[in-house]
DNA sequence: TTGACATATTCCCATATCGGTATATATAAT
DNA sequence: ATTATATATACCGATATGGGAATATGTCAA
């Protein structure tokens, strides 16, 4: 069976690139609409179309109405649980850490 | 076209829920052989060496030969650029939020 | 050498995914 | 009412994916 669905998890979602990169187009807060979207990312309207459902199908953004325009905004709290995961990794590559700190750690985590 | 290859993206690479899952039972920093992992994530073991041959192209995990087991060692380092991005939205929920944002946010979600 | 053990690989199958194109739906404008 | 605009959806084709089962490879032990 292939992977669980990219509508229902948000690490899957964001696997792809583009949907990435539209989340980043979001980070301003404000609303855009899809087309801008798509022409942000120089991409076929129903290609934004189609990646705008999928992060919303996951929480990442929240859709509106207005006119004949949907205004797609930024929902980032849904991507905590990514944040919070990989977060766990980070003393690997931070290198605050003091040699007898990383031992107690090591040791911590070996359970 | 399917989205980039799980063998040379990282976000890739760990959409997969039993490769994160991998992931975290190398965090202690410890060498481990393809039957541990297998054992603990209660997979097949042809599973565990395709998973972790996934996590070896993207240089999530390294690989050493010990006799007839090979000992997988996480690189936690590749999860940088994770790290990295998804921190660009931590203000998002760290941040304490202005009553006015707050409501236009529930107002959003309540939809 | 033979046999046991550890791991990797191959093959097959069912399915999700993405892009493209065409079309449907909805709303605004004339 | 007709037309233009904005967005969503349906359909299709190509491909990657993950699981299972069987098998291959490699290594140690007797």
């Amino acid at each position: 069976m292939p992977r669980a669905a990219t509508t229902s998890d948000v690490f899957n979602a964001i696997a792809e690139p583009r949907r990435r990169a539209i989340v980043d187009a979001l980070v301003d807060g404000r609303a855009h609409t899809v087309g801008e979207v798509a022409e942000r990312l120089r991409i076929p309207q129903p290609a934004a179309s189609k990646h705008l459902r999928v992060l919303r199908s996951v929480g990442i953004v929240t859709v509106s109405r207005r006119g004949r325009h949907r205004l797609y905004r930024l929902n980032a709290k849904e991507l905590k649980p990514v944040h919070d995961w990989v977060k766990t990794f980070d003393r690997f590559w931070t290198h605050h850490l003091s040699r007898v700190k990383e031992r107690a750690e090591r040791k911590m985590t070996a359970r």
